[in-house]
DNA sequence: AAATTCTGTCTACAGATGTAAACTATATCT
DNA sequence: AGATATAGTTTACATCTGTAGACAGAATTT
């Protein structure tokens, strides 16, 4: 059976997110982090952990002590990419430019944060 | 048992996409439309579209004429804001602007394209 | 060292999803 | 009208997900 990297589900996404924000992790840290706005039992954040590492999005390093720690194996940006790309894909057929138009129109991005935006990417340059 | 309106799937959504740009068709047509890109079994999508039809997203309407004919019971609009919500709050916080510098740091937005739409923005009010 | 406590792994299970066949009633052909 | 085809409705089933308990072996305590 291949494994599918990258396939990570919603549920699984949280511990991303709290690797990829805090690094090296123990169980129980996650667990303590995640215990502060999710709702989840240990064991299910076990089971999720073990399902991520198991298709290789998150690396299982055993230490001299006891506990093993975690940290994801895979960059967040990647991520963000393969998402966005698929989003973009499901939704407007891969055009920036229609899910720029239609969040403007919906009034999620206003004026101002375009110019904003524009006034960054000048200074950069 | 709660019906659940909008809760499309992804295989579910290819179905709603045929209808929202032709309107009302049989399911023959539909069938029809979606070979030309999908490889689903006629049955399958006789499936597809009873699913939408139970969670009301699809509205079946009974004909004088032998087929039945079926059209979209959910707005685009409205479930494209529902979807862009909930893409925006799981990747990127519910910031728009997170996004919008992502899509600009990954190339996918170009300064022209923000450029492009300031003016239009600009010419319309 | 024995008892106890955890960690890491495995198993469980219900509901959702993608895919498709079975069945039944209705329409069409002969 | 009877046979046949087809549309609409149900059922089937494997896989994926979210959630969590069971268990075995290692670490810690007494």
């Amino acid at each position: 059976m291949i494994t599918k990297k990258y396939e990570v589900t919603d549920a699984e996404l949280e511990i991303m997110k709290v690797l990829w924000e805090n690094g090296e992790l123990t169980l129980n840290e996650i667990v303590e982090i995640l215990s502060k706005k999710e709702k989840k039992n240990k064991s299910t954040i076990k089971t999720l952990l073990y399902r991520l590492i198991e298709k290789e999005s998150v690396k299982s390093i055993t230490n001299k002590k006891k506990e093993n720690t975690y940290k994801a194996a895979i960059k967040k940006d990647e991520y963000l990419r393969k998402e966005n790309e698929s989003f973009l894909e499901k939704l407007y057929n891969g055009s920036t430019n229609k899910l720029l138009l239609n969040f403007v129109e919906e009034k999620k991005i206003s004026k101002k944060d375009l110019q904003d935006l524009l006034d960054l990417i000048e200074s950069e340059d």
